[in-house]
DNA sequence: AGCTATTCATAACA
DNA sequence: TTGTTATGAATAGCT
């Protein structure tokens, strides 16, 4: 920033290291303090020197109540808070709102395909997300119509073994009137990351299967 | 900074100031990363704007690890540290851990579909979301082969056993009347990556597959 | 630690 | 919001 152009990549050299440490954490600490004054926020700044010495800043209260505060804003405090079950939404919003997070994925995934360039990472790094997330999709598509087209194909299988005196299909019981209803096949199911977490989540003897 | 000396006191026109909140808080996560890549340091920075909206940012790994790196280093005895089975079996301690890597996931997406110049990621929190995608896709094939090879397993058996008596079929007791457990489908997913990590180490058949 | 020459950040404006 | 620009700030390289 001075007397020559700063190349983004750690300083080797000790001395200068150590002295730009130094002189950067106070003007970042300078600055958060400036935005809380002129912004009302409420900042609270970790910092471990490559040695771990620590360093923190907490412009409201104590970092202990900003730690808190965070816990709770991004939301693991509230499961711990109510006990787990009682909060939980109704499963149809629940749905809507899995649904709306796999479109946020698909959306991720259509978006890496456009092919932008990056300012903040390399190209080798860009590469290794992109094939990581390619991987990812590909599992879980196929994980979830393999799962879901085998288990269908068995199950019809045995049936028309049994010489058809049962009702075919996969039944749930509708948890509002206790009737049963038939779970929706392969091809109702958009979201791949609900059904495999769904079924990966729960033991398969808590999940009512029976036979 | 421009155009005029600013005055270190709360900006009292909302628009200035929400203009301001955004710049400066861009600014300010643009110096920690650089700071962090410089000089090796790690550096955890929570934002709350006067509305209560967080922001964050964690150099390395993630917040959750930084702030227990702040406790221990802070002097504070570390709540309820213990041997790590029954740690891991806690279902709350599940949930944090969880909670985290879905808020992870959830970043790395912001990242990717998002405005880039807004959201950032570090090679660490990069690393951090690929070892979960790692374990994810494990548990996913585990559980996919685990679920067949139950269900061949079951549909044999009780088919040979009971001659078609029963339906066959994934079926869902009413909670109401205690006869079957709920399956809890939706409602107990509160995420789609929050798919077994606390199962990783376990085969399907320590996982209480029974039907 | 101080001291500049430079680069950077950003307040005001569009 | 997004971009532009004139200026004030931050700071890299030296002492």
């Amino acid at each position: 920033m001075a007397r020559g152009k700063v190349q983004l990549r750690r300083i080797e050299n000790p001395v200068h290291r150590q002295v730009t440490f130094c002189k950067r954490r106070a003007g970042l600490l300078k600055k958060a303090r400036e935005l809380s004054v002129l912004c009302d926020a409420h900042i609270g700044i970790i910092i471990f020197s490559a040695h771990g010495k620590l360093y923190d800043l907490a412009t409201t209260g104590t970092m202990e109540e900003l730690i808190e505060k965070y816990k709770t804003a991004s939301g693991e405090a509230a499961l711990q808070r109510d006990g787990g079950v009682e909060h939980r939404m109704d499963p149809k919003q629940e749905t809507m709102v899995l649904q709306q997070e796999i479109n946020l994925l698909q959306k991720g995934l259509r978006y890496i395909y456009g092919n932008r360039a990056n300012e903040h990472m390399t190209v080798e790094e860009l590469n290794a997300l992109e094939r990581y997330l390619e991987i990812w999709m590909y599992n879980i598509r196929s994980a979830k119509e393999g799962m879901l087209k085998a288990a269908n194909e068995i199950l019809q299988e045995k049936i028309v073994e049994q010489s058809g005196l049962l009702d075919v299909g996969m039944m749930v019981a509708d948890q509002q009137n206790g009737h049963f209803r038939t779970v929706p096949l392969i091809e109702e199911i958009t979201n791949p990351l609900t059904i495999l977490s769904g079924y990966s989540n729960c033991r398969v003897s808590e999940m009512g299967y029976s036979f």
